[in-house]
RNA sequence: GCGGGCGUAGCCAAGCGGUUAAGGCAGCGGCUUGUGGCGCCGCCAUUCGGGGGUUCGAUUCCCCUCGCUCGCCCCA
């Protein structure tokens, strides 16, 4: 549904959450704080824009990422600036910057928008969502599998159904060197039987060709020398004890040698958990190890992991569970809605209103003005249990009118409940009396 | 960046060369100056995403454009 000219719309895969939109993310939000507080992760937030260098050097400039999805522009002194594409980057300039990287281990969490000049599709915009765990300063392959099990504990909590976990191991940067020379020479000597795009990736980033998703260069691929091969004996341990260490979590994963990043600084642990019931981009959360990373970036060397998951994609899950009743949202309903007629009234409910959110109530005031039967259908609608009414009678005799309100659908409200009055003005005894009529 | 599908009200949606642009939901007003869920009545698109063209006549046909959507690429 376009504008028509002249009115203004938001940017192309630039989308706004409505109300009707926002619990189902707060519920995300909040679920994700409490998984983060249980295991000791801390919030860090940083800044949406920064120096592109960061995410060239950070990121790599072969990227796609980094070669033609940016939001880069100059800025008024001359900087190039660059929105964020992603989370990881600004969290470790950050923790070098301040020195975080000398006070021990760093657990940390973000969360947030992040922005890719992409075509949109389903589960992907320009700006998206992401929350994210970064562990600096995290060397044992324990740390490793208690990681993942926070992303995987997390999507469980949330009951995202058809979850795989996908494992890894690119071995140490020599394994990987070492690998990457084999592979290359297997697929120049292959090269006129691989796909055009595999083909231009012999030399950008030969790993990629691996999780090439044509099928013809995947069966040819059936005879490349594998990753797991390359792999020296103490990678292969390391790997094991993750292996190992995830099976004693109870968590399940297949292992997929095909499952590789591209960026030099990865090393040891890669994976990713996807959902069957996404589209093409089934991808909820992804991660690995970048041990590299800090170096890279000017800090001291320094082990690390982490991983980050799409939220628009885990809100596409939440829906379908909302939809099939699987899933149930607090109501925000307020406590009391206060309905008036007439000037005085109005001005008695608003004092009421106030003095009554001062206390700690919910309340909800109609202020149409129109006729009390239209002002009690939306009280009806508002879900709240108790409604208010002040029209000249009540000023006349200084009691308001507290009613009890049934719920919506039920056939029996037609029997009208019983009222009580409490005097006007005097919203302390309007909560006594919610309190004490809400016992029985 | 490439390819497919689709744009009629806040939402769903009929119409397929000449209509007063159906209907439903939501909203608003009334029946009831002051008592909710039901009911009834009324209001809610000078116009069919935008621009141009063909035609006596275009929401309907053609072109361009914008947007949405699904996929490729890539990723979360």
């Amino acid at each position: 549904m376009s504008a028509g000219q002249g009115k203004v719309q938001s940017l192309r895969g630039l989308v706004d959450l409505l109300p009707q939109q926002t619990p189902l993310w707060q519920h995300l939000e909040a679920t994700a704080r409490e998984h983060f507080r249980r295991a000791g992760v801390a919030e860090i937030r940083t800044p949406l824009l920064e120096h592109t260098e960061l995410f060239a050097r950070g990121i790599g400039e072969a990227t796609d990422v980094v070669g033609k999805e940016m939001y880069t522009f100059v800025d008024r002194g001359d900087r190039s600036c660059t929105l964020r594409p992603e989370g990881t980057a600004s969290v470790v300039r950050a923790a070098i910057e301040h020195g975080l990287l000398s006070q021990g281990a760093q657990r940390l969490w973000y969360g947030g928008p992040m922005f890719r000049y992409e075509r949109p599709q389903a589960g992907r915009q320009r700006q998206f969502h992401q929350i994210g765990v970064e562990w600096l300063g995290v060397a044992d392959a324990a740390s490793d599998a208690e990681v993942i099990a926070l992303a995987w504990d997390l999507l469980a909590a949330l009951g995202v159904g058809g979850l795989a976990l996908e494992l890894n191991s690119l071995g140490s940067p020599e394994d990987r060197a070492a690998y990457r020379e084999q592979l290359v020479a297997w697929l120049e000597a292959h090269r006129d039987q691989l796909d055009a795009d595999s083909q231009a990736r012999i030399s950008t980033n030969p790993l990629r060709v691996l999780d090439s998703k044509n099928p013809d260069t995947q069966a040819l691929l059936a005879g490349a020398p594998t990753l797991a091969e390359a792999l020296c004996p103490e990678s292969r341990e390391r790997f094991a004890a993750v292996q190992e260490a995830l099976s004693a979590l109870a968590i399940p994963f297949v292992l997929n040698p095909r499952l590789v990043r591209g960026l030099d600084y990865y090393s040891h642990t890669a994976f990713e958990i996807t959902s069957s019931q996404l589209g093409a981009q089934a991808t909820v959360c992804g991660g690995g190890r970048y041990d590299g990373l800090v170096e890279q970036l000017c800090g001291a060397a320094t082990p690390a992991i982490g991983w980050a998951l799409g939220m628009e994609r885990l809100v596409l899950l939440l829906e379908q569970r909302l939809a099939a009743g699987e899933l149930q949202l607090p109501a925000a309903a307020p406590d009391l809605y206060v309905v008036s007629r007439g000037a005085a009234a109005e001005r008695a409910g608003l004092a009421l209103a106030v003095a009554l959110r001062r206390l700690g109530l919910a309340v909800e005031r109609d202020a149409s003005g129109s006729a009390f039967g239209k002002q009690l259908k939306r009280a009806q609608r508002s879900g709240a249990a108790w409604v208010a009414m002040i029209g000249d009678d009540e000023v006349a005799s200084g009691q308001l009118r507290l009613k009890r309100l049934g719920a919506a659908g039920d056939a029996t409200a037609a029997v009208p409940d019983a009222e009580s009055m409490v005097p006007l003005g005097d919203a302390g005894a309007v909560l006594t009396s919610l309190r004490l009529l809400n016992q029985d």
